[in-house]
This record gives structure tokens, sequence and C-alpha cells, in this order.
DNA sequence: CCAGGGCGTGGGAGCGCTCCCATGAAGGAC
DNA sequence: GTCCTTCATGGGAGCGCTCCCACGCCCTGG
């Protein structure tokens, strides 16, 4: 039933060497022939078997995403289903294919290295939603495998795509400066991860710019989660802040709860802005102003790039370690008090 | 640098064909070749090249898994990722991978067929979120391509996992009754998709049991999203029903809005139960009690029913199709007026 | 003592493709 | 007309693996 090229070629009457060369698109194949060729092709409906084509070749024209850790945290909001939407889009277009692998615990990267990697499998690899110390980053790297990280890696040698969380919490600030607001708290993420740090640095860093004190009594380390953000906030209730810069829209809606429990208002007493612009920010009540990430071109840019890199691959060794980092966007509704 | 059988057996003493014995973990080799050869694997971390490999097997231990409209809708709730984290974890754990293809129109469609199915990357394919008339369903019968859906599909030669949609709608709605409701309504997504026909169907089994009279003004069809529950709802007013039952939580929280904005309550005036579970059904106040389908085990269902129909494929023709319906669960919440 | 049957092992063939070189026909320059 | 180049085409080799058969060893039974 599968079809092979030199059966293709005794239908046209010509080699199979003819026949990949018109696949292949290759020069140096009359008219005639490509023609006659292509007919066949089309209606046989052919399609050149991939595991003998990558046999010679070393490519199959397919990349991996891995995320290392699927926490339940990936999959209440919409950044992993974006991302992959991005992801695949470059893909479709270049006529790549995207592996998928995710992991619940380190043993199971120790396997995906190698079956996936050292099989063969794949061209170059995504990585996302990585924690700082996963030893799979060192792993591929030694390997030389074509890598691409989704989210600022320290290591000089790691090509990333990453939104500018930094510039992103900065602006986040500033609008509640702008506002008004004299005394801004913030609750950060778990400071183990870079997200987190980039995100109260910029917090500081508009902090810093406008000249306002900033005791550490307004900077409360959080997790992401609900919980953390509503714990939290019940803390900063005690210096009673009049805005707050929540990392995560879960904190943001923790936040808001304690607020409420504490009989103040959203934004009358308290100002809020969060982090993400998960689909919540907007169904919940007052809606909340919030930072948006370009995920989904995070997904096609860091695909672009890998795809630069896998066909660059067969030059010589010392090729250029790319960073990008895209700009975010501040949604503004309620809960900041800015509109109305 | 990537090792080869041959080389192995250089390394231990022994010819390719003996290393691809222990490798394939087959019979008729002696402890001692075993052992040796089992170290030079392990001390080279040599893994076999999976083109060459399925070159002659005609296996590749590679899954698709397909989505074929990458709607919007799809992107802001958690299905999608629940559902490839049910089955990642089943091919982890049997030593298969994933390749995920997404389509937004049905070209990309067609492309895929031939570029993935044709070319052998696949054993075989699970569908999801696809439509009654998608032209792909047919095509991969007609290749007979190891294939199972996630939804069920009229087609008798197609295998398929699903959500027991009318069994959950019409407990929900047994739910509603057994409150002391008599004049319950329901938001039913869109009519031609088979998931919206079986709930209306199982709050119409509900109704019936009960001999509840359904005049159609209880009946208003809606799209899933939001907009159109907003809509239905402000038109289901005019009948004033004592509860509601909406076919999505998207729906159920566009219906919340309406009533509202009708200067009504939930529950106290109007009771509401939604289906889903997606987060914002717990985020809003009140909390929506609704339907909970369970993704996460309808993914590893599929994945599993799948490898075996790979696995039994070299078999006779004359396969047994595989149905499998699963329950949903009702998460009870405030909306509907039972807590509290 | 030798025939016969395991059992462990080695090596040929071939999966479907690409790459490279050989071949032959056609064409241009002298 | 001859020689050399150019270009279209064919076919061998080999990618790394599995499958199959052949070989030699040892053990058993008559």
């Amino acid at each position: 039933m599968p079809l092979t090229l030199e059966e293709i070629g005794k239908l046209a009457g010509v080699s199979r060497s003819t026949v990949s060369r018109v696949v292949n698109g290759s020069a140096n194949v009359s008219e005639v022939v490509r023609e006659r060729v292509g007919q066949v092709i089309h209606q046989t409906g052919y399609h050149p078997h991939a595991a003998a084509r990558s046999l010679v070749t070393h490519r199959t024209r397919v990349i991996g995403v891995v995320i290392p850790e699927a926490l339940t945290k990936l999959f209440t909001d919409p950044f992993f289903p974006l991302l992959l939407r991005g992801v695949t889009e470059t893909c479709n277009s270049h006529d790549y294919h995207l592996m998928l692998s995710l992991f619940s615990g380190p043993d199971g990267q120790f396997d995906m290295h190698r079956r996936v990697i050292r099989s063969g499998y794949l061209d170059g690899v995504i990585m996302a939603s990585t924690r700082l110390d996963d030893p799979l980053v060192a792993r591929l790297l030694q390997d030389k495998v074509a890598l691409v990280m989704v989210g600022r890696h320290p290591d000089e040698r790691v090509n990333y795509v990453d939104t500018d969380n930094l510039g992103a919490a900065r602006m986040a600030t500033e609008h509640l400066i702008r506002l008004g607001h004299k005394k801004i708290a913030t609750l950060t993420g778990p400071l183990n991860m870079l997200q987190a740090q980039d995100r109260v640095a910029g917090f500081r860093q508009a902090m810093d710019a406008h000249r306002y004190s900033l005791p550490e009594s307004l900077v409360v380390e959080g997790d992401f989660t609900e919980g953390s953000g509503y714990e939290g906030m019940t803390r900063l209730l005690a210096v009673r802040p009049s805005a707050v810069f929540a990392a995560s829209d879960a904190m943001a809606v923790g936040a808001l709860k304690a607020i409420r429990h504490a009989g103040l208002r959203v934004p009358d007493d308290i100002a809020l802005v969060g982090f993400d612009d998960v689909p919540i920010a907007e169904a919940i009540e007052p809606a909340l102003t919030t930072v948006r990430q370009p995920i989904e071109r995070l997904g096609s840019m860091a695909t672009e790039l890998l795809l630069t890199l896998i066909e660059a691959g067969s030059s010589e060794e010392p090729r250029l370690v790319q960073r990008i980092v895209l700009p975010a966007e501040l949604i503004v509704r309620q809960s900041c008090g800015a509109l109305r």
C-alpha cells in the first residue's frame, strides 16, 4: 500500500533518482519529466517515507516542546495552550512537526533525554516553564541540541525568548503612581523564580524612579497562588497600602477576597493590579486591571528562532546566542480605579 | 558521536545482532554477554536510532493528537491542557511519544493528512473537538489509520471515549428538581454539536421522568459562549423560570449577568447550574454549581485504547469497535441554592 | 561412539531514501 | 568532423536497524 520512490519511478517511466529530484525540487530535471512525475505523485498521493528520509539526512523536521513540570498551576491558566498555538502555527507554516513532552517528575526527564534526544527523534527543543536549576538544561546544552527557552535563563549559552517582566511590572506600578497612589505595596511570586524576581525588580525600579520610599513591609512574598495572595494581603492590611501590585492574577483574586473580608472595597479603598490576564481577570467584579503577555508570539518567535538554529546547524560552531524580549501590555479595567 | 549497534558490539566484543537482542530483551542471550553488553550500553548512553528502527519495523511509537479547529474557545478553558495531560501520562508510561497537530483551517488538515499520516510519522491518531462533518475523519477511516476520538461520533467504525453528557445533564437537572424547582429552563449549546444535543436530551429525560411539562419557551439555544448565555437568559426572563441549567459555564456566567441586570438574585430568585467546571466557576460570586468532566481520564483512556488498537493492528481485520463513556460529577456550590 | 537437537552467536539482506558518480546524448567551438 | 562541455538521467552505496538463516558448540540418547 505505501508507495516507494521506485514504484513511482516505474509508473512514470523514470528512475528512483529522478523522482527524488522532483520531490525535492532540485534543478536539472527536464520540464517534461518533472510534469509527468508530478502527475503520478499527485494521482497516487505518494509521500516520502519520513523514517527512510531522516535515516540519511539526519533531520526529522520535528521539534520538541518540553514542559518539565506539568504542575496543576499550568493547567488552570491559558499560558500553555496559547504558547502551543504559537508554536504550532510556526511549525505548520514551515512544514515542521511538534512533539510534546510533559513531565510530572524529574525521573521522567531523564528517560526523555535518552529516548527522545539520543534516538534522533528531534531536530531541536523548546523548553518552557523551566525551573532555574533544571538539570535537563545542562544536559541538552552539553549534547549540543538546538535549544530555545521560553522564559529567560542565566546560562550564557542559552537562547531564549521572554516577556519583559521587569518592564511590565514597572509599567503597572507607574500606572498606580500616575493615579496618585502614595503607598503602594506588592505581592511577589516565589523569589526563587526568575520571573518573580524580575517583577519585583520592575516594581522597585518604578518606586525608585519616583523617589518613593519602600519599607520592606510593603513587599510580601507569595507563590503565585490565590491562597498566598489572600494571606499576603491580610498581612499587608496592617500597613494599609492604598494600592497593591500582585505578581499574578490568582494572587490578585486572593487579595481581593482578603480586602473584602476586611470590609474594604476595591478600588475605592485599595486599588489592585494583577499580572497575566487570565480569563478570570475579566469575569470577576470589579474586573481586574492586569498585564497581558504576548504568549502566542512568544511561542511563535521561539519556534522561528529554533528553526533558524536548526537550519544553520550544519555551519561552524560559534553560532550567535540570541535573546529576544517582548513587551507586555497593560490592560486597564476597574480594579485600579482609573476607569469611571 | 551518535553510536551504532555495530560500535557497541565492537566495544563489548560481540556482533551487532547480539547487541540488538540485548536492547530488545530477546531470549537466547547468555547471562554473561547480556551483562557485559548492558554495561557498555549504560556507559556509552547508547540509544537505538528511531528512524532506522522504524524503517524496518514500520512502527514509530509516536501517536498524534489532532485538534482540527484550534478556536479561541478551546483556549479559554482547561479542556485541552487536561486532555493532553492524560494523553502524555499514558504515553510516557508506555514509552510512546506524542505529536500534536493543531489546525486553524481545513486546508491545513489536508496537508497534515499527507505529511503526517502518509509519511509514516504516526502509529495512530487521537482526534478531539471534532465537528460532526469533519472530512478528516472519513479520510483517516479510509486509510485504516488506528483512530480513537474524544467525544462521540456517529460513524459506526469509530472508536471513541466520551463523557456521559446525557447522564450528566440529567443529573444536573434532577438536582434542581430535587431542590423543589417547578419551572426549569435550559440554555443549550449549538444544536449542530453532538455534545450540545446530548445535554438537552439529558435535560429532557429528567423533565419527562418527573412529568414536568416543558413548553418550548423554556429551551433556548445558544452557542456555549457567555454572550449567548446573556442573550438567552434575557429572553428566558420573560417566562421567569425558577431555575436554569446552562450547557456551559460560560453561558451560566452570561446568564448570571443578565439576571443581575434584571435586578434579580442568584440563587434566591433564580437558581443556576452550569457545565464544565472551568476555574471561573469557582471564582465568581456566587460560586457556580456545575458538572465536572473527567477530562484527564478521557485523555488517558483514549490513549490506552489507541495503543491497544495499534498493538493489535497486525492481527486480522475485523477488530472490535470500542466505545467508552465515562460518568461526570456534579459539583454543588452556591448558585443552585442547595448550600446554606 | 556418533547422530541429532537444542542454544548462543554472527552475518547477509533489505527497509526507502539521499548522495554521488558514471553514462550518454546534445550542443558549441574549433 | 572532432573534441570538449553541459545537462538529464540511471544506478550503486550506504544510513542503522531488524529479521532470518547458517554455523558451531555442547548436551543427550541410542
